[in-house]
DNA sequence: CAGCTATAG
DNA sequence: ATTTCTATAGCTG
């Protein structure tokens, strides 16, 4: 017996999957808005398009994705609604899906309007409770709905229980279309099997509002009959023009022809797929569906060749997909502007795209008392800001100099941040997955932020806004610290010990188009991360301090300092780090060291800081002191100060630390900020904003070559207030008639980031050794 | 990573 | 032949 059950877990056929596919989907969703509509024939209309329509329509021979002046030539009392706006469709959508967990976990949405379910345990349990009847009710269940083949064969051809498994599915699966009905009126399909290609495709046997089984033993034959190669999921228009030009033609072709062959055509991988896909074999898990990675709007359009008008359409597509980040709840850290080009040579699927990274402070994230947990909406302002980042991707896609015509424009958000509480926490994790503990969540002072002109928002969770420029509202990996990045990616790195401090190195926080965002102000080109990585290390070995060279830190520039996290910040993505939690075995925390939620924390009116101690400090003191450094290049861009506020004798002995080589020394205070120590200073005087330890460290002609570059930026910045003078901005070329205003427009708006990016421009040894002050 | 293509509904 | 409005996976530089 327990040998029998080891055997069929590895029969192909242990699962069983029901795959629920809905009638016309927008058109049921209008009929139920409408009810009249239902009936009389429907078509749901998208620009000239017919997109669906119900069984009325059908039967005059409205077809999918036929244009509106055909279908009203064949049926001219078509009633047609306005689909464009899929707001009602994604609802109901989410209705459906809600009531599918209530059967199983393992639930998987494919597209708005289809659902793969994987009912094993359901169908175990069930079975379980069968058996534990011990009556006479051991016949086969009875089998709901078609059975393919439709020639009377009945469900006990395979010896693995696998048909007894499958018309219990027939069951759950009538279960769950009578609940779908009952509860939201809608009829659907289902497809039963033991994969998801097989109950995907034989659902679909008999429509509408039926249901279909298929055991193993006719899966070959079922493949075989559905013969168009493009009626398998998985092959498109694309590999199936590769087969038919292989003179692979059908189904049973594809099933007969040399695996040998496949592979010359399409390599090993693709040839395997084509041929299991042929025979019905697909083991692919039914993944639960999460939240969206990415969340984007797109509206195709008559051509556009007016900036103004991109701009509108931006702000419209930007406004409605707003509500659905609201609804989300979590904030994105990165959008896209998606854009056809009117090109008769190009494909019309031929798309442009332009990404950006964004901040977070864009954002304003409150509770809601409702039911379903946080909202997000826009902080003040950021509507114009965002629309800026906006059109400055829309214009390195389009170049305003010449004519251009746009037929689609689209806007989407991705990299989500996400709130974490409880156990999942980012404190938690500092405490579990490593050998840190979060010794007090102590608050620190926000005169750096206050000092550079800056507002921080009280009221929202939102992270302190950087200083106001042209910029603002970038989120710019090299100049700006955001820690998100590098939690996703250490998800990743597993093998530190201290993943909160540690990268591995192999990724530069650096990104080609963010800087080509900033290389409008920012005339030098980006800093090599390489660079400034070797000129640290090479600075270490001046110390020979090689030792700690070894650690995994291997690149100092890629070092987030712990010390300067903002609690805010410690947001997880949320499906992966859910499961990289909860598939990590911890050893338990202390529960007094479980610490306040991160939301509760950034509602404080401070900025805030986590303090953080290790117990094998020694090996990390040189990243933190690396951190040091690189936070302050990664910061002096983003918020370099304007005149006013460098202080010419900012290295007094308030703002110095002891300069040491010990490592011990660290271990009571990490976070220079809140050091009280004052030490014994150095005698060489320190630039303002440089980390006085740092400096300290440095070898004397590098210590000089600071000075220098740290009078001159001083000097840039007096001459920049000075002279009023302005960034350049953007292309300022010669310009057509049409778009002349804009042009013009475009170049008054530079204003904004004037001083910044004077004083700060040039890739002077100065800005890689800005202290986060 | 950014941007594109293929895929699916 | 190809359209609409999405979303994801995977490839490439």
């Amino acid at each position: 017996m327990d040998f029998a059950s080891v055997l069929q877990k590895n029969e192909p056929h242990q699962r069983t999957i029901i795959h629920i596919d809905m009638d016309y989907f927008y058109a049921q969703v209008e009929e139920i808005r409408d009810p009249t509509l239902k009936s009389r024939p429907l078509g749901v209309q998208q620009k000239n398009i017919v997109v669906t329509c119900n069984y009325n329509a059908r039967a005059k021979g409205i077809k999918k994705l036929m244009l509106v002046s055909e279908a009203k030539k064949l049926c001219p009392d078509l009633v047609l609604v306005v689909g464009e706006d899929l707001t009602p469709y994604r609802q109901m959508s989410q209705k459906i899906f809600e009531i599918l967990l209530n059967y199983t976990p393992l639930v998987e949405k494919l597209g708005f309007d289809e659902n793969f379910m994987d009912v094993s345990a359901l169908v175990e349990k069930r079975e379980q409770e069968k058996n534990q009847l011990e009556s006479d009710d051991i016949d086969a269940p009875t089998v709901v709905g078609h059975i393919y083949p439709s020639d009377g064969t009945t469900l006990n051809a395979c010896r693995c229980g696998c048909a007894y498994r499958l018309a219990l599915g027939t069951q759950i699966a009538q279960e769950i279309r009578e609940e779908l009905s009952i509860k939201l009126g809608l009829t659907c399909c289902a497809g039963i099997s033991y994969n998801k290609l097989l109950a995907k495709l034989v659902g679909s046997q008999y429509k509408p509002n039926q249901q279909t089984v298929l055991v193993s033993t006719h899966a070959e034959q079922f493949m075989r009959e559905l013969c168009d190669l493009n009626r398998i999921t998985g092959i498109g228009q694309k590999t199936e023009c590769l087969l038919l030009e292989s003179g692979v033609n059908n189904v049973e072709e594809l099933q007969r022809c040399d695996i040998d062959f496949l592979k010359k055509k399409f390599g090993f991988e693709t040839a395997t797929k084509l041929k299991d896909l042929a025979f019905g074999r697909d083991n692919c898990a039914v993944r639960p569906t999460g939240k969206p990675k990415t969340i984007g709007l797109e509206d195709s359009c008559k051509p556009i060749s007016v900036r103004t008008d991109v701009e509108e359409r931006f702000r419209l597509l930007l406004l409605r997909l707003m509500e659905q980040v609201a609804e989300d709840g979590r904030i994105p850290i990165c959008i896209k502007v998606v854009l056809r080009k009117f090109d008769l040579q190009k494909k019309s699927s031929h798309r442009e795209t332009k990404q950006a990274n964004i901040l977070p402070s864009l954002f304003k994230s409150y509770s809601c008392a409702d039911s379903g947990g946080p909202k997000v909406v826009l902080a003040d302002g950021a509507q114009e800001k965002l629309l800026k980042i906006v059109m400055r991707l829309f214009e390195r896609v389009v170049d305003l100099s010449k004519p251009f015509n746009i037929t689609l424009i689209g806007l989407a958000f991705s990299k989500f941040q996400q709130r974490k509480v409880g156990s999942s926490s980012i404190a938690n994790f500092l405490i579990k997955k490593t050998d840190l503990e979060v010794q007090s969540i102590t608050s620190l002072t926000n005169t750096d932020v206050d000092a550079i002109g800056v507002t921080v928002d009280d009221t929202s969770h939102s992270t302190p806004n950087l200083p106001s420029s042209d910029n603002e509202g970038f989120r710019s990996s090299p100049t700006t610290f955001q820690p998100s990045d590098q939690f996703y990616r250490r998800r990743t790195t597993a093998a530190s010990p201290i993943p909160m401090l540690v990268d591995n190195g192999s990724e530069s926080g650096a990104t080609n188009s963010d800087f080509s965002d900033f290389s409008e102000t920012e005339v030098e080109p980006s800093p090599k991360k390489s660079r400034i990585s070797r000129l640290l290390l090479n600075k270490r070995r001046c110390f020979g301090n090689s030792a700690a060279y070894n650690s995994p830190c291997e690149s100092a520039a890629d070092v987030a300092s712990p010390s300067k996290l903002r609690v805010c910040d410690l947001r997880l993505n949320s499906r992966d780090s859910d499961r990289d939690f909860s598939m990590t075995s911890f050893t338990s925390a202390s529960p007094n060291n479980t610490p306040t939620s991160p939301l509760s924390i950034s509602t404080t009116a401070t900025t805030q800081t986590l303090s953080v101690q290790t117990s094998n400090l020694t090996d990390s003191l040189e990243d933190f002191r690396a951190n040091a450094l690189v936070f302050s290049e990664q910061h002096s861009m983003s918020s370099s100060p304007s005149i006013n506020n460098i202080p010419m004798d900012s290295c007094t002995s308030a703002e110095q630390s002891e300069t040491n080589n010990n490592a011990k020394q660290y271990t009571t205070s990490i976070t220079n900020q809140n050091t009280k120590n004052t030490g014994n200073l150095a005698n060489i005087p320190c630039p303002a904003g440089v980390d006085p330890q740092v400096f300290n460290e440095l070898p004397v002609d590098v210590q000089n070559e600071l000075i220098a570059s740290w009078r001159s930026s001083l000097a840039a910045a007096a001459a920049a207030v000075a002279n009023g003078t302005l960034s350049s901005l953007g292309p300022s070329g010669a310009a057509n008639a049409s778009q002349k205003s804009n042009v013009v427009n475009n170049t008054a708006k530079a204003g904004g980031g004037g001083v910044n990016s004077t004083a700060t421009q040039k890739n002077t040894l100065y800005r890689y050794f800005l202290r986060n002050k």
